[in-house]
DNA sequence: GGAAAAAGTTGCTCTATGTCAACGTTTTGA
DNA sequence: TCAAAACGTTGACATAGAGCAACTTTTTCC
């Protein structure tokens, strides 16, 4: 099994070495180039991914055009859009890799077929839509409470990283502003 | 076990009548007045409760003392603010009873402790924190992708009922907005 | 049942942020 | 390596929605 996937197990789980070997093989190396899609709005998602190098944005593009960012999974996290995984729905949002990455993919039948047979994964996906929850939770409150100065910085000192890699028109759609507004913000900061 | 519990439990899972009756004893009754509160922000969060009749909402207030709902949990849901129970940090937000309601209220540490023993419980979190993920992803791209209008109209279609039973103040929290612009957008529809 | 409090409505004004256009800078890919 | 495209910045202007105040209606609870 990949290492950074292994951490990741082994972090969250008492998982032995003999079950995470017996995990690999459900796990497809892939690569990805700068800005291809993974998934695309009216597809069914069909696989979860885990992120060993790069980043991958989940987004949607609503009426008008304007695309809303809604989570960046970078190294050493999973990433699908999960609603459209658990319903079998077309996804409202997009995934795209932002630089050129390597994933790992698991079909959406493999995993939930571990998620119910084995306990290491239903403890590793409990912990995701943990984690989604708490993340979430906080991102409407945010995006609800503060003006987009606040929101901004917020953003720089939860997640400093997001500056440095990610372009302004990014970041702009997950702060749910202009990249204009964006741009001022940054100039008076 | 009180039959709309029992129901919930029989909905999603195929646990049979011996395990569902020696569950029963974790949940108690407990009847909530009206406007009464559940958990204040800064309190840690030490129950989760089962809505039987009434309902609870899931705030935040900010800095300048706007109110922000999050979620309605009306009859038939399980509702508490699980990003507290799950870390155990001070809650960020509020437990209020809109109604007189009755709930069943299930202390954490029972509740982690059937999630990790009782393979019911475990497949019933797991479905509340699903369906938690599926509508905040919503949310989220709902709250950035349209204007006052648009997310009112949504929730009419939506949610209907939040508008039989709910004040104007409180919707007017739950889209984001001031209930001086909820108003207005009533009298336009 | 009635006084007091809370909620809802509406006019006026103000402000943060969106829109659009122009222009400089950086990145991309043949 | 260089042309084209994408990105970032900034000014001028437009506008949705907030803030506040005055008033009406509804709800609360002695």
């Amino acid at each position: 099994m990949h290492p950074i996937l292994k951490s990741y197990f082994q972090d969250l789980t008492q998982i032995d070495e003999e079950k995470l070997e017996a995990l690999s093989p459900y796990f497809k190396e892939k690569t990805v180039k700068k800005n291809e899609f993974l998934l695309r709005e009216g597809e069914v998602c069909r696989f979860n991914y885990f992120v060993l190098s790069g980043c991958l944005r989940l987004f949607s593009v609503n009426n008008e055009g304007l695309e809303n960012t809604r989570y960046i999974a970078f190294e050493g996290k999973f990433g699908t859009s999960f609603t459209s995984l658990i319903t079998g729905d077309p996804s409202i949002e997009y995934i795209q890799s932002l630089e050129k990455s390597v994933v790992l993919t698991i079909t959406k039948d493999d995993f939930f077929y571990l998620v119910e047979n084995e306990p290491a994964v239903n403890k590793i996906y409990r912990n995701i839509l943990e984690s989604a929850y708490i993340t979430t939770q906080k991102r409407i409150y945010d995006l609800q409470g503060s003006d987009s100065l606040g929101r901004l910085k917020w953003l720089l000192k939860q997640q400093p990283r997001i500056f440095n890699r990610l372009s302004n028109k990014v970041i702009a759609s997950y702060l749910g502003i202009t990249q204009y507004t964006l741009s001022r913000l940054k100039a008076n900061l």
